[in-house]
DNA sequence: ACGGTAAGCTGACGGCATGACAGGACAAGT
DNA sequence: ACTTGTCCTGTCATGCCGTCAGCTTACCGT
């Protein structure tokens, strides 16, 4: 469906190249890990793939056309976060659960992805249209379902809130919180603490309600 | 107080050479504000200083010194944020009004700035020290003050909520928004929309009641 | 087995940015 | 005019970028 993988000049890609390039990518994972983006070099991502410089422009343009590769490999992978809202109940205990799963599986997912997400969210704030948009497949995946349960459960009285803001808010919150958890700690809020913290707020976003005990 | 402005090499910098300085940083501001971070080079700033390379690193070590020079002066500036907090009042209208002036002024200094503060935030969560610190003060200047109001205002009941973790929470929450302002547009939530619904998420938590028609 | 064809890799190269230094220009006081 | 210390830049070694020609390797049909 995604046609073949091919290299920057046009051939197709075989067994041996689709490895290679995927090693690279691999290695260019771990350098963002690292190192500070803009310390990451073509011959250090090189380097420690075994191979030469030549080789990695043989597969990408340059350093931000392979992070755009990672970039797009992760947000596909997002599209599993649906679930965690996906079908489920904010009704009473129940809810408050769903709550909590929310936000642990979200915190979840951007702590094993923070590398490529710290540089994807930075393209988006530069105006990068490309990177702008996988950020966005990435949160829609979540705010989507979402802005649909806040709908469902404000009822038909209350118009003041409009349910696509408090789902775009919550999940930017989860975002930051995620990306910046040393400022909450830093702010006396244990590690512990910041789950339920958050967990509390999305089930009041959500429901408007104060949780059960 | 801050001792005078050296070079890199320790001598003292005089008038010319201040001034020739800061128009290093500002022409790397101008440079910040309309090229991605990874792209900024020293030459290109040099040039537009209508200087050379060799005197940019008279007196920075590095492109990334330089931005910290920037980005402390900013977090200087952050601190008349305190303002739009202290002393205000939280209760009926006149508690929904210091929301929205809250939100209104720290939108206008995060745009304002948004440029330096894409590179503090992005050397944050690489776990850099300095620009960790640096964004700590620029959000502390509204948290500290903010955690105050939210004390404050909960009664002695409530207790499940951690004042220090929604005050961190509500302004994460307003960085995000005016760093990613147009993921909101994209959301259906317009420019004009998204004031008036952060205000009524802060009024919210600082409050814990639905504001007053 | 053999040769043809396309994939895969790299050495080498010009170009540009980095970062250091020494020396010359400049301003100010004597 | 001379001295002193500030200020700037030409120059250079070093290293990364990005490209290309050309060599090696794998695959395939006969």
């Amino acid at each position: 469906m995604t046609g073949q993988v091919r290299t920057v000049d046009g051939r197709v890609a075989g067994r041996r190249g689709q490895e290679t390039r995927q090693k690279l990518l691999d290695c260019l994972r771990e350098m963002l890990s690292t190192s500070p983006y803009r310390d990451v070099k073509v011959i250090d991502v090189a380097r420690m793939a075994g191979t030469s410089p030549a080789t990695f422009y043989q597969y990408f343009p340059d350093v931000e056309g392979a992070v755009l590769e990672i970039a797009e490999e992760m947000a596909e992978d997002s599209a599993g976060l649906k679930e965690l809202v996906d079908g489920k109940s904010w009704a009473g205990k129940t809810g408050y659960a769903t709550s909590e799963e929310l936000v642990d599986g979200f915190l979840a997912f951007w702590r094993k992805n923070d590398a490529i997400l710290r540089v994807v969210t930075l393209g988006a704030a530069e105006g990068d249209k490309r990177f702008f948009k996988i950020r966005m497949k990435v949160l829609n995946s979540v705010v989507s379902p979402l802005t649909e349960a806040v709908k469902a459960n404000q009822g038909k009285t209350d118009k003041t809130v409009d349910p696509a803001a408090v789902s775009g808010a919550l999940v930017s919150l989860l975002a930051s919180a995620a990306e910046h958890s040393k400022a909450f700690t830093s702010w006396g809020v244990k590690v512990k603490d910041l789950r339920p913290n958050l967990a509390l707020q999305v089930y009041l976003g959500v429901t408007g309600k104060k949780p059960p005990k």
